[in-house]
DNA sequence: CCTACCGATCGGTAGG
DNA sequence: CCTACCGATCGGTAGG
């Protein structure tokens, strides 16, 4: 009775401050307008969650356990050298078009607290960012790729546009007047015929093109 | 004399006040601390600058005129499709890598204040982005570009991941361990191969390119 | 350029 | 979950 109530407030208290630590940022926000947020106050907020700093913890913890529950149902799915990039590369921007909040978080975080994000990523990304630059090395001795792609660098500069283009595409498009302005889709579909083109030697190959002689 | 002495001490809060603005965010700096940075009190700093809000805003100034001053220089120097490329996306990086602060103060306006860098950048910059595009259109017309190339869509990709992998791309290196960890170097020089391999149809073509039957 | 001081707001605690 | 209260820090002003 008791619990189901107070861990859907924690839950509510979390979702608020989600929302408000990824659009103001984390010193930009107090607790109080958290709580008002909620219908609380202050007060009953910090009875959930110890401190400010808890309340963070918290909620980048979910953010990143969130990804990392999402990475291997993508990396494990596709089958071909195309196939396999689609379905990563469509998995990884879908993640964080569904809640763009998730890339002005970990943007935050990049800015903020450089060092502690990059823990996070070393110890929980790494076994599979080298999963994908083994394919794109596959790739390049089966003729795929091409042999100037940096794997390692590549993986980064797309991981680096995923967010960034999630997080702030839209403020980046006002360098054009409204009239040719571009949509979310337009600016996404740019985003993924880029990192497609800078990879593949081919266009578009079909699925059995095997033979590169 | 007093006039030369009060502008050097302005020189010097407006210094101390880009790096600790770039690197702890507005609202997460305090005047005290840029105060102590300069090694005067508080009051002081308040002399010269009337508010926090005004030293905000005389920082984004610098780095805003900074940058209007730079556009033309590029633009109107190089002549052939590639050697324009090459000038305009180097400069623009260059800008940015000279002092990383520059791009982290761009990336924190987009986050924080996303109307108001919507406005300087639609009323500076919508001028020289629209040149790029027409020279891309040229490309597509000689058959230089590719006809999928959404020549918008491609500028302001090119300009998120500029800004981004200046701003935080050492942070999102730590996908890897640090034996493969790329330099800066390697991650500017691929993010400038996938700009120009995901515009151009032939990976690096002549100079003199210019007839297209 | 300083010291001294201001009200407002911050995160957090006591106690119920 | 609340009211009442805490010290610390914030940006900013007075006055010299």
């Amino acid at each position: 009775m008791t619990k189901n109530h107070s861990e859907e407030i924690r839950r509510r208290i979390q979702e608020e401050a989600t929302r408000q630590f990824a659009t103001r940022g984390f010193s930009g926000t107090s607790l109080e307008t958290i709580a008002d947020g909620v219908g609380i106050r202050r007060p009953s907020l910090l009875y959930h969650f110890g401190s400010k700093e808890r309340l963070r913890e918290a909620v980048l913890e979910e953010l990143f356990q969130h990804w990392k529950d999402e990475i291997p149902r993508v990396l494990t799915a596709a089958t071909g050298e195309q196939d396999r990039f689609d379905a990563t590369i469509e998995a990884f921007l879908g993640f964080f078009l569904e809640d763009p909040n998730r890339a002005r978080l970990i943007l935050r975080e990049a800015l903020d607290r450089p060092e502690e994000l990059q823990k996070f990523l070393q110890h929980h990304l790494t076994p599979w960012s080298k999963i994908i630059t083994h394919y794109i090395r596959l790739g390049q001795r089966l003729g795929l790729v091409g042999d100037r792609v940096n794997p390692e660098a590549y993986v980064i500069q797309v991981i680096v546009q995923v967010i960034a283009t999630t997080a702030v595409g839209y403020v980046a498009a006002a360098v054009f007047e409204s009239e040719v302005r571009q949509s979310r889709e337009a600016k996404v579909a740019e985003l993924v015929r880029m990192a497609r083109a800078s990879l593949f030697l081919r266009p578009s190959p079909s699925k059995e093109v095997e033979d590169n002689g």
